[in-house]
DNA sequence: AAATATTTTTAGATTTGCCTAAAAAATATA
DNA sequence: TATATTTTTTAGGCAAATCTAAAAATATTT
């Protein structure tokens, strides 16, 4: 078994990892928002535990186990957070946190029968894909709306951001994850586009906006 | 904001002092399954949050900040022993330690939802009555089955104990929460008493086992 | 390449929650 | 009542996870 602290550095670790570039020290400190003297500890622990490699000075590496461990947190994480969403009626915007808690509740048991009892979801509501018990992940072919041709229709099932200023934005122009919309124009300009959700007359949307938001091709 | 041990130390206060007579250091060290002196250190700090009032060698008392803490966490507790059960299909046996756990999620708003998706539920699925949200708790006219004469029906409604021997047996003569029975005859010579369940052949059950059960009566 | 700046590690403290062993207080017994 | 027993507290320590400040290693500039 594994403590809250340590879970949470090797879901960094992974984090930092699956966005590329090997894991440095202050890399950490940034993401768990703590003192670079912490993380030196931390990870001598971890190294000590296998669950990664520690170069001293050059980075980080997660070994299987550590990978692993990783990706049954993320699972009980996305699994809780589709339960606050669909079950619950949270805003998919207001989980991230109860879930930080959730997902260092111990027992597979109750990861499994909360996985069935949803109907073992895929996504979860920021269109993240949830690792199965085996820690295999769905790939999704999800694209940036920037890079959509006019003419292709498209689901949002992600964003990439979650400051307060993109979600206030996204309230007001009703963009949701699942919604349906199909691009209508490019203009190379200032990379903004015109898009169509459902039958409502076209609008635009930044390049910055566009950016942040990822769509599942239909 | 409370740690997780603050918070089970004034649980374990809280249903001391409901078993009546003031709780002592040895008690709690007991029901802890920690030390005295370790005991002694929490209480301390305790007194020093304004939860309790403590005096040495003489025992503890909850404040009305201590009691209200108590109730929150119950309440979060038995919500969601009530979820496990109910929704997902754990025995009622088997939710306690995860309840444990998951009672320590610090979220109003989550405890609230989830009190609303289920109905808001009065009694957990061992019978024990659930706190609302402002920690008040519907009193239950609950009765030893001991206590039952002869021809009266009433429904099981909660277990005073957990030990496995003594789940075994419920289990072998098919006994749960929310079974139904009438009391056929009591024996004075062993406090035993013949029970009939639903239109099944009346069978007899010990003392010891009797003493166990508490059921509302019809 | 030498000097400067940045990153990382080490060393030494702090806090929380627990421990053991010994001292002090309360209770029971002779 | 004096003595023994039990309970509780104090004193001093330990492990986990953090911190600050200083030292060491690496990277960047000039």
């Amino acid at each position: 078994m594994f403590t809250t602290a340590e879970e949470n550095y090797i879901k960094a670790v992974y984090h930092l990892q699956q966005a590329g570039k090997n894991v440095l020290t202050n890399d950490l400190a940034g993401s768990l928002q703590t003192k670079p003297a912490s993380v030196t500890d931390m990870l001598k622990k971890l190294e000590a535990k296998g669950l990664l490699l520690y170069q001293k000075y050059y980075g980080v590496r997660l070994t299987n186990d550590g990978k692993k461990l990783a990706l049954a947190i993320i699972r009980r994480h996305r699994l809780w957070e589709y339960f606050l969403v669909e079950h619950l009626q949270f805003g998919w915007d207001e989980v991230h946190e109860i879930a930080e808690q959730l997902e260092h509740v111990k027992s597979d048991l109750l990861t499994d029968k909360l996985d069935v009892y949803m109907g073992s979801p895929k996504f979860d509501p920021h269109g993240d894909p949830i690792p199965d018990s085996k820690g295999r992940i769905e790939v999704q072919q999800q694209v940036c709306l920037l890079q959509l041709k006019p003419g292709q229709g498209a689901a949002i099932c992600a964003v990439t951001e979650q400051s307060s200023e993109l979600l206030e934005m996204l309230r007001m122009k009703q963009l949701q994850i699942g919604t349906r919309l199909e691009v209508k124009q490019h203009f190379n300009f200032d990379n903004s586009m015109e898009i169509q959700v459902r039958n409502q007359p076209p609008f635009s949307i930044s390049e910055q906006l566009a950016k942040h938001l990822f769509v599942k091709l239909k």
